[in-house]
This record gives structure tokens, C-alpha cells and sequence, in this order.
DNA sequence: CTGTTAGCGCGTTCAT
DNA sequence: ATGAACGCGCTAACAG
């Protein structure tokens, strides 16, 4: 590789200083129109790319985010993750993409490295439990942690947060079915560690009590996000409680396992057991039958997570925002 | 923000050089162990961070990749993100994640931006036509394409390519269906303007005159690779065309296009019509009934085009090496 | 309107 | 085994 050209070179060429060069680059300042387009037409002829890297170290903030998410193969976070390099582009910021993996000791260490890279702040889908995730929010210069409460009192107050109303949506999807006139909804209700289940299952219940209904303990069952988790774990409550007419799923690829065990147990789908999943991912739509759902504006999640970030950034300070997104039901055949 | 701890800071503290540091970071030169020690007790209580951007600076090389593909939500290019993520982070480099939408416009400005970061290389699935793809690629440190050929004569021969063998994959397709008897196959090739969807549509060809039969032109057509593409397209050609048996779709969205389509006109999926999709989306086994398709390794897709390109980089010179990677007919009920 | 000076934080000489 | 001086490419703060 030929050496880099640089704002000695172009300089040199328009016989002007490097600060009228750099004035020139950054349209800053006040340059002659004449020798502004001197020294553009130099630019352009020698094909000059200004270092970010070198007016980085001298300006102390590099134009860079990081974004940490557990998988981008998962459909919802690469929507998260088109938010937000949607709205970091059009405010001229680049996003370094790192995949967790959904390994704690790898989300640290990805951490380590976006503070090397001096990122000006981080969005995070984060796995750690709430003492190591201070510490971590601790050292980043601006943060905002999506779908995950933070404790006021303990931890940081000064990050900000963007979730969705999962409360909400739990409770819009099991009134749809007690207003369909179901009475024995079972709960699917994902991992136990969830913030967004536990959220979930809250808005189930207090749909129920609302109804004068206790909720049955022995309806509900945790299962992994998956497919498979939801199918088996569909089967195991389906067959334990038969009386069971409905099923609230924490997510559609668990109502998508869901849909499975009822083939394979003979329970026709809306008319033996009405599902309700959770997401609105493109494959609810396609599945037969279709899902009825909560759509989560997944994209919004990210855009939203980026335009707090940048707030912070600019005013130089970590601000507590909360940013409460809501879900909407969107009802499909699995529960008409 | 209070100030960076620095290398000055450190050495100050430990009462050595900054030199000395230094070697105990990188782990590079000799520093006796007792040092070494204080050294890193120092840097660990501080909870030092080395500059990325100063190294870089120094150093002249960034550690970071650029990664530009048209949409990450797309599943596809996901699991190349995936792929290609997780081998930078083995190998220690970060990944700058630019979306292009679809828009050579914004293409080329987020090439623009990664020039300026200085990164040492990037993975490009591009939109851009000949032309201007070959003058982007001669200003890029180093370069693996995804998906796409090279002109060798005309072009740059000294960028190295990662593909699918998709001539073999529309043989091995279409193979299938003429070994189960049929003879009236189409074709939803695509959009025209596909190297993928080309080759696709010539390895169905040729499957079709080595079985001695001459290919119909009336019985393909083109169309935008999404469900709907896919549905509107089956539904026009099947309407023009009943005497077909079976259909080879581009992918697995345009394959559930086609389903969607039987269903409407009242044909029964494989009975009446054979379906086969493309890429082995995750969607391919969950819709009904289940897509017969040839799985594309797309993790490994990203996996190669980063290992190329350390290689490039490791090199510091361009190598024009084509990975070619094969891909698997999973049978399923869409055509068994 | 334009130029000069002095770093930004680190690694790479070369000495010692 | 350790240190001093210089430079990576650019911009902030002053001059003029």
C-alpha cells in the first residue's frame, strides 16, 4: 500500500497552510471562496480521505457507537439492529456490531473492546446479572440498555432505557382471548430470567384478575425462546391440563412450537386451542394458521435505543430516560 | 468526563517509563517480573484502557473490518453478519456494520466513511454494477466479495470472492424433481439482474437437456425475491401454464409465495404441484406443508469472506482467490 | 481570512 | 532490562 495521502500533501500541492486545508474539509471557519475550491479541486484530484482515526485522537470522540446484542441472527434483534444503524447513519455515526452469543464472559469482553475503540457510547442487549452490569454501565461514556429495568436505587440512574410495555401487551393478548370467551388460558411463559417474560406474565395475570378469575399456577410453564422449547413444552401442559382452551406464548417462535404439538396431539388450531404469540415476526404471518400476535415495534426499539444515546452524547451527559414503547395485538386464525 | 487514564499516568504511578508500560500491554520486548507486576496491579486498579485510536494511529493499521450488505434483517444476510462476526472476534478484529438499503447511493458513502475510519478491510455484498464497483474496490486496502462474479479481464483480478455454486444448485434442484417423474417444471428466477438468480436459472437448464428435454421460455419468470414477489408471479404463471407439475422459486420467500398461490387457486401442495425453494431459511421448515429446498451455508458465507480477507490483510497484499462453497437438497413435504 | 504552535496517546527507533 | 526523543495525521487555540 502506497502511503496514505494527508492534509501535508494537499497543502503542499494548493500552497496554503494544513489548518486552511482542514478548514476547507470541515467547512468550518471562514476560506476564500477562491482558495476553498482551490484546495477542494486538490481533494478531489488526489482521491483524499481525512484519517478518522488521526482527528479522533484530536478531537477526542471518534463518531463511533457500539451496539451489543446477544444474536443478530435472531429476526428480532436484526430489526433492533436496522434501527439503529438506520438512525446512527443519518447522524453521520458508524456502529460496531457485536454479537454476544448470548455468553456473558464474551459480552464483557466485547465491552472491553468497544471501550478500546473509544466508541462515544454503547446500546445494549445485555445478559448480565445487576451487579456486573453497573460495573460495566459504570465505565462507558453514554449507555442505553434496551428491554432491561435497571434498579433506581442500587445501580446508575444516569443510564437511559428503551423497552416495551410488555405488562401491556400481556395483558392485550389474554383479554383478547377471555373476550373470545375463553376462561382456561395456559401461559408459555419463556425463560424465567426474562424481564420481558416476567413482564408478560404480570400483564396475563392481571388480566385475569380483572376478570374475577385466579390465575391457575399449574397453566403455566417456562420454556426456552425457541421453537422447540415451546414445543415441548406445549405438549407437556397440553396433556397435563386437557381442559386448558387457550395458550398466551412468550414469543411467536414459542407459539410456532405451540402449533407443532397440537398437529401431533390432534388439537385443531383456533377450534380445539386458540394461540397468541408474541413479536409479529414476519413468520407469524406465514405459518398455518396464522398467528394472532403482539406485534413490538422491533425496529423502533433500535432507532429510539440510538436517538437517546445521541442525546446523552451531546450533552455531554448520561441522562435516566425511560422510553416505554407499546406493543398491538394483530389478530390472525390462531385466535380469531 | 473525567479524563482518559493514560500510559503517562500509569508510568508516573509505577515510576518506570512510558516505554516500559508499553511492553507490558503488548506483552512484547523484556520487563522483568517484578515490574511487570507493579505494572499491570497499577493498570488494573486504574482500570486503564490503551487507546485503540492512538495505537492506530502508530501503528497504522486499526484492527477493524467493514462489513457492507444491503439489509440485516434479512435473514440471509444475518447469518453471513454472524458468520463474519464471529471469526473477526476470534481473530481479535471489530466489525462496522453498514446497511446499504438497497441504495448504490448510500453504498458508496458508508465505503466512504469506512475509508476514513481507516479500516483494513471489508466485506462487500455490493449493488453496484461493474463500473463503479471496480473503482471502489481499487481504493479498498483489501476486499472479499459475497455473491457476486468478477470480470477478470476488465476489473481488478486481485479481489477475492466468496460464492455459493448455484449453477450446481439449480442442477440439483431441478435434478430432484425430474428424478420424481416431472417433466413440466418452472421457473421463478428471480430478479433478473441476480448473479445468483443466473446461475440458479442456468443449472436448471442444464439439468433439463441432460434429461433431453429443451427448457420452455414461457415457462419463466422473473420476479422480486419477497413472498409476495413470489406469490404474485406463481399465481400468473400457473394460471398461464396449468400444465405444470412443479416449480423451482429463486428462494424460500418466493417458494412461500408459490404456496400461498396454490392455496388461492385451489392446487394442493405436492399433489398437484412440486415445490422447491432456496437457502434453507429457518422459515422453510416451519411453513405447511414444508419446503423442499438446497440449504446455502450463509454462516459459512461470512465465516470464509472474513478468514480471505485476515489473509489478505496478514499478506498485505490482494489475492484474488475464489472460495466456492457447495450447497445440500433438504428434502421435505413440499416436494418429497 | 490565514498561518503557527502545541498537543491528542501511543509505538518505534535508537541509546543506555 | 529500561528510557528519551520523535512521529503517526489532524485540530484547538491563538496569533497576525
Amino acid at each position: 500500500m502506497a502511503r496514505d495521502v494527508t492534509v501535508a500533501d494537499i497543502a503542499r500541492e494548493a500552497g496554503v497552510s494544513m489548518m486552511t486545508v482542514s478548514r476547507v474539509i470541515n467547512h468550518k471557519g471562514d476560506v476564500s471562496a477562491a482558495t476553498r475550491q482551490r484546495v477542494q479541486e486538490i481533494i478531489d484530484r488526489l482521491n483524499y480521505r481525512p484519517s478518522g482515526i488521526a482527528r479522533s485522537l484530536a478531537t477526542q470522540h471518534t463518531g463511533t457507537l457500539g451496539l451489543v446484542i446477544p444474536d443478530i441472527s435472531n429476526p428480532f434483534f436484526a430489526d433492533v439492529a436496522r434501527g439503529a444503524e438506520h438512525i446512527a447513519y443519518a447522524e453521520g455515526y458508524s456502529i460496531f456490531l457485536c454479537n454476544t452469543e448470548e455468553d456473558p464472559q464474551r459480552e464483557l469482553a466485547v465491552v472491553q473492546s468497544l471501550e478500546e475503540k473509544r466508541v462515544d457510547g454503547v446500546v445494549l442487549i445485555s445478559r448480565l446479572q445487576p451487579p456486573q452490569i453497573y460495573d460495566v454501565l459504570k465505565h462507558l461514556p453514554a449507555a442505553v440498555l434496551i428491554n432491561q429495568r435497571l434498579d433506581r436505587k442500587n445501580g446508575s440512574t444516569t443510564v437511559g432505557t428503551v423497552r416495551l410495555d410488555d405488562a401491556a401487551g400481556g395483558q392485550l393478548a389474554t383479554q383478547h382471548l377471555l373476550d373470545r370467551g375463553h376462561r382456561a388460558i395456559g401461559l408459555l411463559a419463556g425463560p424465567a430470567t426474562s424481564f420481558s417474560g416476567q413482564a408478560r406474565s404480570n400483564g396475563y395475570q392481571q388480566a385475569l384478575l380483572a376478570a374475577s378469575l385466579s390465575p391457575n399456577p399449574t397453566w403455566k410453564s417456562h420454556c426456552p425462546p425457541t421453537v422447540e422449547g415451546g414445543q415441548v413444552a406445549a405438549r407437556a401442559l397440553l396433556l397435563a391440563q386437557p381442559q386448558l382452551t387457550a395458550l398466551f406464548c412468550f414469543n411467536d417462535l414459542v407459539a410456532v412450537g405451540a402449533l407443532q404439538a397440537c398437529a401431533e396431539l390432534g388439537r385443531r388450531v383456533p377450534e380445539d386451542l386458540a394461540v397468541v404469540g408474541y413479536d409479529d415476526v414476519p413468520l407469524a404471518a406465514l405459518v398455518t394458521p396464522a398467528l394472532t400476535t403482539c406485534h413490538a415495534p422491533r425496529y423502533e426499539l433500535g432507532a429510539e435505543a440510538v436517538r437517546l444515546l445521541l442525546e446523552q452524547i451531546r450533552n455531554d451527559a448520561k441522562v435516566g430516560t425511560e422510553i416505554v414503547l407499546q406493543v398491538q395485538l394483530v389478530v390472525r386464525a390462531s385466535a380469531p
